[in-house]
DNA sequence: CATTACCTGCAA
DNA sequence: TTGCAGGTAATG
């Protein structure tokens, strides 16, 4: 799943779901990797204790016991965390995770890629996850002002620079080829290249398209489940994410897939200039 | 900055 | 059979 609406999702979701539950013994495990700090150091954590919230930083889920420890869920390109009522049918053979609760529904890992990962947050862990990781894009802090301060003098193109999880916190591949669509940017811009209206652009287009992808409970075109193990709806409203020829919403021009950055990029032509200076 | 790795499934 | 997929870390 993965990009922040997902996530955050997933993690309203859950909250909603497990908040005051007692988590039972680990009954399935059967990708080991998925539990980085291993199995013993998770049951130790975990069993018997009761979950009081569930929330997150950036693409992260991060929980806590009541007991005051904490631990982080990143469901990188197809995890998902879905609470299941009790009788559900059997998992099936991609879910990786079992933690029954006490009321006689269950926490299922489902992850058919296998990439994503459970880790432990102690302090040091829960600050260095937390350091790696820059503005979260909702929050009060992500002005304006905060985003012209981070790009300036920043060489790399637009796409990467938003990629990247040191800058601002949650973007993917999805919402920063929307974001830009919404800006009208071309995706190869350089960073530091943008005039002041052009970074207001940028940061509405990105608070808006973010928070409309939650409304609708984020994106599925494939593995992407809620805690409730339903499908997003905001594939339906894709400007440019896929949209390859087909019109752009604005101006009709074909909308265009390119590579950036080795990944599949899409944008709109007419409505994105390309930057005059080094294209390509 | 580009490539490779980590994995599996699915469409071309 | 090949290439590609929402992410990220590790290498040239």
């Amino acid at each position: 799943m993965p990009e922040l609406p997902e996530v955050e999702s997933a993690a309203r979701d859950l909250h909603a779901q497990l908040a005051g539950q007692r988590l039972g013994a680990l009954a399935r495990l059967s990708w080991p990797k998925v539990l980085e700090d291993g199995e013993a150091a998770f049951r130790e954590a975990l069993e018997g204790q009761v979950v009081a919230r569930v929330g997150r930083r950036a693409k992260w889920i991060v929980a806590e016991t009541a007991s005051g420890r904490r631990w982080g869920m990143h469901l990188r390109m197809s995890g998902a965390a879905i609470v299941r009522p009790a009788g559900a049918p059997a998992p099936d053979a991609h879910t990786h995770l079992v933690w029954p609760l006490e009321d006689g529904r269950r926490l299922d890992w489902r992850d058919v890629r296998k990439f994503g990962r459970w880790r432990l947050l102690g302090p040091e862990a829960w600050a260095a996850l937390d350091g790696a990781h820059g503005l979260e894009p909702l929050s009060e802090a992500f002005t304006e002002q905060a985003l012209v301060a981070l790009l300036g003098g920043q060489g790399r193109a637009l796409k990467p620079w938003l990629l990247d999880q040191r800058h601002v916190a949650g973007l993917g591949n999805i919402y920063v080829d929307e974001a830009l669509w919404f800006a009208r940017l071309h995706p190869l811009r350089s960073a530091g290249s943008l005039s002041p209206e052009e970074v207001g652009a940028l940061h509405a287009a990105i608070k808006g398209v973010l928070r409309r992808a939650i409304e609708h409970g984020g994106s599925t075109f494939r593995d992407y489940r809620n805690g409730y193990g339903e499908i997003g709806g905001h594939q339906d409203h894709f400007r440019a994410y896929g949209q390859g020829g087909k019109p752009c919403a604005r101006c009709q021009a074909p909308i265009m897939r390119s590579v950036v950055g080795q990944r599949g990029t899409h944008h709109c032509p007419e409505c994105q200039a390309a930057p005059r200076l080094r294209p390509r």
